[in-house]
DNA sequence: CGCCACCACATTAAGAGCGC
DNA sequence: GCGCTCTTAATGTGGTGGCG
């Protein structure tokens, strides 16, 4: 009756205890009878901690103490907390106070992350745990294949309690391709960051078009008139492109091993193209090497189809005939 | 916007003391 | 030597604010 009045419930409640309030509540006689407070107290058992059904007896206390009537209400309940009211012991029988709480109410059901506010030490170092943050994630998001990752920037995960996991890795495509490595992350646009300046360097433009480049099955450069300027730029090319005038530009300066040709590569040339004589001229050269033009009259065999067919609709419209261009 | 540095503090490993 | 308890150092977690 003492120790309920005392609200002491475990052995080491009684820590605060002075002989002082013992004798005081009526206890004076029967202290006499043992050389300290300590020695009258009942001792516990050795193998006591090692008894599931003990462990849970002092956890269904320290529950009824702090309130704790579901998994959840446990989130903000620290180590500590149960160290410090006797529960050190039992605690040392478990990995961590999550898994602890598993065994011993195997009738709840836990979820670490409705259950602990936050997650053991090195719990994200197994990549199955990673890959459950992810899972999860990837459910409430509604993300169903893997190119739908580009939608979702480093700051959501991190808000949304993966950022301790993310920092495990350099950055958050190297996270998925860690987590889902069954997919070949090349074929799909994740959101990363590049170091300053990453950009400038053309070995790293390169990097994304091959990305492109192999996920459109483009070979050469005339399989590259199968992609629209919008196609490059949404794929991940945006950073390259806005450093270039155009895509014809950036495909010259990327892949210099090639002869490029913007008749064949590209569906259109450059915005302002024809503004530049040189460009007129080159394509009239273009034009006298592939239809074996040799002298002036064989320009009469060329149709208005060819030079369509050839890239110079654009050039057509600024003149009113061939024989304009020609003369100028 | 993507990521990093930093902070407060939570967790855990390790080990010593002690009694059995 | 084992189990219980306590202490301490080391390390991890998750949030904030900042940078380019």
């Amino acid at each position: 009756s003492f120790a309920r009045e005392n609200n002491i419930y475990t052995p080491s409640d009684w820590a605060k205890i002075t002989d002082k309030q013992v004798a005081e509540a009526g206890g004076e006689f029967l202290l006499l009878h043992y050389a300290s407070l300590a020695s009258a107290l009942p001792i516990i058992p050795r193998n006591y901690w090692s008894n599931v059904e003990n462990q849970r007896q002092f956890l269904d206390e320290f529950a009824r103490q702090h309130n704790l009537e579901s998994p959840t209400d446990w989130s903000n309940i620290t180590y500590r907390q149960i160290a410090d009211a006797g529960g050190a012991t039992i605690l040392q029988h478990y990995p961590s106070l999550f898994e602890a709480l598993k065994s011993i109410y195997p009738e709840h059901k836990w979820d670490i992350k409705t259950s602990r506010r936050i997650v053991p030490q090195n719990y994200w170092k197994d990549i199955r745990n990673q890959r459950r943050f992810f899972d999860e994630f990837a459910k409430q998001q509604n993300i169903t294949g893997p190119g739908d990752w580009s939608n979702i920037s480093y700051d959501q995960l991190a808000s949304a309690g993966g950022g301790s996991l993310l920092k495990l890795h350099s950055s958050l495509s190297s996270a998925l391709e860690a987590v889902y490595p069954e997919h070949d992350w090349n074929k799909y646009r994740v959101r990363t960051r590049h170091p300053a300046g990453y950009w400038e360097d053309v070995r790293n433009q390169r990097k994304v078009f091959d990305k492109i480049a192999e996920k459109h099955e483009i070979s050469c450069p005339t399989d590259w008139a199968k992609l629209s300027y919008n196609d490059v730029q949404s794929e991940g090319g945006w950073p390259v492109l806005s450093r270039y005038s155009s895509l014809y530009s950036a495909l010259e300066t990327i892949y210099p091993e090639y002869e490029w040709n913007f008749h064949t590569s590209r569906l259109r040339g450059p915005q302002n193209y024809w503004d530049c004589f040189d460009n007129v001229k080159k394509f009239v050269n273009h034009l006298t090497e592939t239809h074996c033009i040799k002298q002036d009259e064989d320009w009469y065999r060329l149709s208005l189809e060819q030079i369509h067919a050839a890239g110079g609709s654009a050039l057509m419209k600024r003149y009113s005939s061939l024989h304009e261009i020609l003369q100028a």
